[in-house]
DNA sequence: TTGTACGCGTTATCAT
DNA sequence: ATGATAACGCGTACAA
């Protein structure tokens, strides 16, 4: 690996000059200027990034955690993350921090280490907690999206999904249906109990019916829900409508009520959570209504607010919550 | 930012004794290594990573390029990669090059740029043909996955498309299928191709049939192979067997063939291609038999590669060349 | 326009 | 056991 110095020796100049020429900086005669062009494209060189953000004190990259990256559900958050990011000039370096904590907390000290200007940590699952106060703890510079940590001076990108579960429970509820069942998403989340909370308290608000069958447990895979709404179709009365607390689970119920043969949304509508385009159902089924979660928005916000604080240290920090919005498609009119 | 001299002032003692500690080298008294730990406990202090790895010349990072993360499709190569990566003690890095060719270049050479000791490219699509050839050039640990660049001395992790599709249409025949079509996936990649050539050969060495209407043209998603499959149903004589180029283009099959009322793998078998166990289609088809592309070892194989390749610097390229294996469920016995 | 010298934060060598 | 010093590769005042 050539150096500066090499470069600068085969030039016969001082590494000045060669610093100059790479930083398109003014100050080196033009001849030079050539020259040392010539030279550093015959030895391929590449300068050391390591060293120069070690004296610049700055690395123009942000590090992302999460817990899983090949999700098709992260398309839209990757999306912004990246184009907010390259949009700025920043790099961005993805780390998935499965498995067990101790390997997460290599990662966050990784990143700790100087590599990277600021981290993004994405997720909200309960045993995550740990990780994002480590996170919170060891960085200044830091933005979790998707997780309401509380008592930490970190910014946040949240989405209000007690909101979003109210508003679709509401819909459904004005549209007249009388027998409003919830199907949760996996409850591992924190977000799966705050739609729940949603639900229960849409309900509640509008003094409906609320039994041990209004409320079916679920997690987000298709099957789960699928099965336990096969179980519920079997009880003597049906439900006319239910909000899942995810797509897929949403997915589940289509196909069990489908199977069952009621008419969609005739006898049942069924409001989603996400609008997760990862899957092509549209043949399958009737296009899911839903609440849209905004994640490309929120990554690009997520993007911006970590920018800002970089450049701004010391600034309070920042909570930035973003809606939902209810997409109308047909399985709910 | 603390940094080690600010602990060594704080214990009043060296860097050296800072340095002991912080690498668990003997050398330190009791006193000194429990007042050092204490001191760095309060100031969360975290080691500079940039700085380590310049004096030490060694990152214990890889990095890897793909053109697109949030992949279903990825989850037993990441997790292959991860596996490997971590049970030597590297941390792995990914970049997402989408885009155009000057933002996966800069990833490039950001990653050569010193903060990793070696990278991983995955991909074989045409045009990034460009991208390869410059991560070849630029870093002589390297190796990648699924590309089969000529000319380059490069390690390479390669699957047999050619054979595999070969033993999928062999099968068929072998089953006694007369009429075998074959659904191509995104002739976009390099093994679209291949796939294609190893169905051509296998139907000409066996004397079989193979007009225009046995291919199919389609790609990596359902839909297009489904509209496909159903043109192609329309036509007097059915084909009774199909070799599709990836799983997606196969479950498109299955649709169309089902909706046509053709049974499988009586009127029609199917097999596919990569043993993609993104979706949870096994309720709505039969389990497809498909020729399994082991990804998660081709994943580990690229590690193990890119790790021998940085302890023996200067040794020849290696290509290790992985079958992808006939796994046979429902939709062809 | 050009070059010298210092510092970024760490580890390693060689003293003491 | 402890510490001073050089080195990793680079940017940048400052001097020439």
């Amino acid at each position: 690996m050539a150096t500066i110095s090499d470069i600068a020796r085969q030039a016969n100049v001082s590494r000045t000059l060669v610093s100059r020429v790479l930083n398109n900086k003014p100050g080196v005669s033009p001849e030079n200027r050539k020259k040392i062009l010539e030279i550093i494209e015959e030895n391929s060189y590449v300068p050391n990034g390591l060293a120069k953000s070690l004296v610049l004190q700055r690395t123009n990259t942000i590090g992302v955690v999460m817990d899983d990256l090949c999700n098709d559900f992260f398309f839209r958050l990757i999306n912004g993350l990246q184009d907010a990011a390259e949009a700025q000039d920043y790099n961005i370096l993805f780390c998935s921090g499965r498995k067990d904590m101790a390997t997460r907390l290599k990662y966050v000290d990784y990143l700790t280490g100087g590599c990277v200007d600021g981290i993004i940590a994405y997720g909200s699952r309960f045993d995550d907690e740990e990780l994002f106060r480590y996170v919170a703890e060891k960085s200044a510079n830091s933005v979790l999206i998707e997780s309401d940590l509380s008592g930490c001076d970190i910014d946040k990108i949240l989405l209000d999904n007690f909101h979003g579960a109210y508003t679709a429970t509401e819909h459904l509820i004005r549209q007249g249906r009388k027998n409003i069942i919830h199907v949760t998403c996996d409850m591992n989340y924190d977000v799966g109990l705050e739609r729940l909370n949603g639900f229960v308290q849409a309900m509640h608000d509008y003094r409906m019916p609320l039994g041990p069958d209004s409320i079916l447990y679920a997690d987000h895979f298709e099957n789960t829900a699928y099965q336990q709404m096969q179980k519920r179709l079997s009880q003597s009365t049906h439900p006319d409508a239910c909000f899942a607390g995810a797509d897929k689970p949403a997915y589940g119920v289509l196909r069990a009520a489908m199977e069952a043969g009621l008419s969609v949304p005739g006898d049942l509508a069924v409001i989603g959570f996400d609008d997760d385009v990862s899957d092509s159902k549209d043949i399958l089924f009737p296009p899911l209504s839903t609440m849209r979660q905004p994640l490309y928005e929120m990554g690009q916000a997520g993007v911006a607010l970590l920018i800002d604080k970089i450049s701004h240290p010391g600034r309070d920090p920042i909570t930035q919550t973003f809606e939902a919005e209810l997409v109308l498609r047909e399985t709910c009119r």
